[in-house]
DNA sequence: GAGTGGTCTAGACCACCCC
DNA sequence: GGGTGGTCTAGACCACTCG
């Protein structure tokens, strides 16, 4: 089955926002300028930009245009994937530790994760992240190579692996799983913890109109973390 | 501006469903039966069926039809606490273990999460869940006697503290914390695990106007449970 | 007045499901 | 084969915004 025109243009477009190349605000074609432009019909690129609209990615207003959304922060769960800022709120110091930074082939976990062939390539990063001087995050995160290229340049001393996802991309959606677990030796050390230890860990994807973007494990130590 | 066309198709629709004319899985008419009933294009009825399927109230399938979704329940976090529901619908048997239920005053901790002075009258019950023949939740309430003075009467063999509740009450609100811990004795021999073992920790209260009604520390074997 | 999005029409072809 | 939903077309009228 060929694919769908109006999916064509959807993806189009939200290639254009991803990339960077139309910022928040910016103005985007008009429903007659993208039904010439692919020549389709007009209710084809319209049903593009509504759908897009109804994912958050567009915002439109009748005699107006249609426009770049602002690009969504988090909801309640999602701050813990910004814990900078959570920890910066409380007025506490925060810093981070990068451990690794990296280049991989998926494997069946992680391809399943982000819904792609095994062995494609993705980003990893690891990343402790410290509230004063004690260890709070343990960060294990997975990035679809194709949709978010720049991830492997980035200094993620200067910005949080969450933060530049958000700036970069308009994240539609993020799924949540909570539970406990056992500190393994890594853990251990790199949260620096003695065992036994419990751990709250939560694994989250960050998904766009594209597909998911990232696939995350964050793991922090039971005494010194809870979920409000 | 007159209602949309396709709007009071919708809302015909959702009248039918939300009245319980229509049930779950009940078969809805057609596009095409719609189009005639309505006097509009085919293309209008589809608009108010497709966007009650992408409002999850209907499920459309090609070459089946139209049918009405089934009802969702609560939200996530209170899934826990209604952990009977969680277990039956997934089609296992649950069932329970009374471990106490009894009459006490309110200690410091639970004075302050029920906002009653020092030494009120409380309840307090423990119970164990069972999903099958798993131990899965070791739920210990405390609720306020004066909100509820039957609670004490109550068969908890038969019932939930959390039904009992909801029936006589209107439960308006709860927060939740969300911690892991790691087992203590007696969590360990009411879960029969063995250690050490990480749980996954709930502390909830409910709320109805009145004040609060109940304060809850639901604890969960990591291994076998996770919170979606 | 020109352009935009919002609604609507009367057709069309297709893939899918069930009989 | 007949009905279903999924996609698409080439028109139409409207309310709205802006210059």
């Amino acid at each position: 089955m060929p694919a769908a025109k109006y999916n064509s243009i959807k993806q189009f477009l939200f290639n254009e926002i991803a990339s960077g190349r139309w910022p928040e605000h910016h103005r985007v074609p008009s429903e007659n300028e993208l039904a010439n432009q692919f020549q389709v019909s007009r209710m084809t690129a319209r049903r593009a930009l509504q759908e897009l609209a109804d994912e958050g990615v567009l915002l439109r207003t009748k005699g107006l245009g249609s426009f770049v959304a602002p690009f969504k922060s988090q909801s309640s769960l999602v701050q813990v994937q910004n814990i900078e800022h959570e920890i910066t709120q409380r007025g506490q110091r925060h810093h981070t530790e990068l451990i690794t930074l990296e280049s991989r082939e998926s494997d069946q976990e992680v391809s399943i994760a982000l819904s792609l062939p095994i062995a494609s390539p993705v980003f990893f990063a690891a990343i402790v992240h410290y509230q004063d001087d004690l260890p709070i995050q343990l960060e294990a995160r997975y990035v679809n190579a194709r949709l978010v290229p720049g991830f492997i340049e980035q200094d993620f001393s200067q910005i949080t692996p969450h933060d530049y996802l958000s700036k970069i991309l308009p994240l539609t959606e993020a799924d949540h799983l909570v539970e406990a677990v056992l500190a393994d030796r890594q853990t251990l050390h790199y949260l620096k913890l003695n065992p036994p230890q419990a751990c709250l860990q939560l694994t989250c994807r960050s998904w766009t109109a594209l597909g998911v973007v990232s696939y995350t494990r964050l793991t922090h130590p039971g005494q010194h973390f809870r979920l409000g």
